[in-house]
DNA sequence: ATCCTACATTGGACTCTGTCTAAGTCAAGA
DNA sequence: TCTTGACTTAGACAGAGTCCAATGTAGGAT
């Protein structure tokens, strides 16, 4: 992730303090906070650091292609730093935990032609749903 | 759809006018409609209609299993009437179209075992995106 | 047929996510 | 170091959904 601050710097970003805080909240495996998750992470490293520019912020990241958004409740939409590794998600229907995790085979080619609908399908998006260890102990 | 209501009247629900003209907005085949949507056009047919039972009901209509709630864009959820046969949705990028379809292959064994985690996996949401016809032509 | 009461409905206030704006700040090239 | 346009900020706003107290009513009991 360190060098992605650098990437971003080639493209014409400007490097400020509240970017690059965002973008070391966002760093690690398996990272999927929902935007005011990642703000109150920011605003321990960053206090002054406003919910709109968290916003903004992961707003360029996804135009850029380095975070996907994920939304996999209907609630607040989640921020995904893995965006460079196809992957999907695994949720777990109690507690909300999600792993990423990577199917076999080509996801797009299970939709026979004739269930396309005339579309150019270009890609898919898959959540699987489970109880994690975790809630099946308990 | 009309002997949904007869089913749910079995298992205890009190029969209004709201309920099923709640029912009716939801009957037919690529039904996706928001609660905005639902509420609007059950408005129609009755003006008193709040909002509030709308999304009571359609939450009700959710947990006996008669409905599917989708979310395809991080945006309001959509309602899915065709909860009994089961199916995935392909959704138009450009102007949020969306199909019921159905994929072949069982989904689930598409995850290896090695990448579940501990999991027990008992469910896969696949939205497939794509441009529909019309957004490729225009 | 009417009465009762538990269940349903209503409108409005409230919460949660997210967006927008105008004013102030600052990174980085000159 | 100066300048300037990009960035940040606080707070107002908007959209989606939930909650609540007051009111209404479906349908079993009489």
């Amino acid at each position: 992730m360190s060098d992605l601050l650098e990437r971003l710097r080639g493209r014409g970003w400007r490097l400020t303090a509240q970017r690059r805080v965002v973008a070391e909240v966002l760093d690690g495996d398996h990272v999927h906070y929902t935007a005011d998750e990642v703000h109150a992470k920011a605003a321990d490293l960053l206090p002054e650091i406003s919910r709109a520019t968290v916003y903004n912020t992961l707003g360029e990241l996804v135009s850029l292609g380095e975070v996907l958004e994920v939304c996999t409740d209907g609630r607040a939409k989640r921020y995904d730093p893995n965006a460079h590794h196809a992957h999907q998600h695994l949720v777990c229907s109690r507690c909300g935990t999600i792993r990423d995790v990577h199917p076999a085979g080509d996801l797009v080619a299970n939709l026979p032609a004739e269930e396309r609908f005339g579309f150019q399908v270009s890609a898919v998006d898959v959540t699987f749903r489970g109880i994690c260890p975790d809630c099946a102990a308990a």
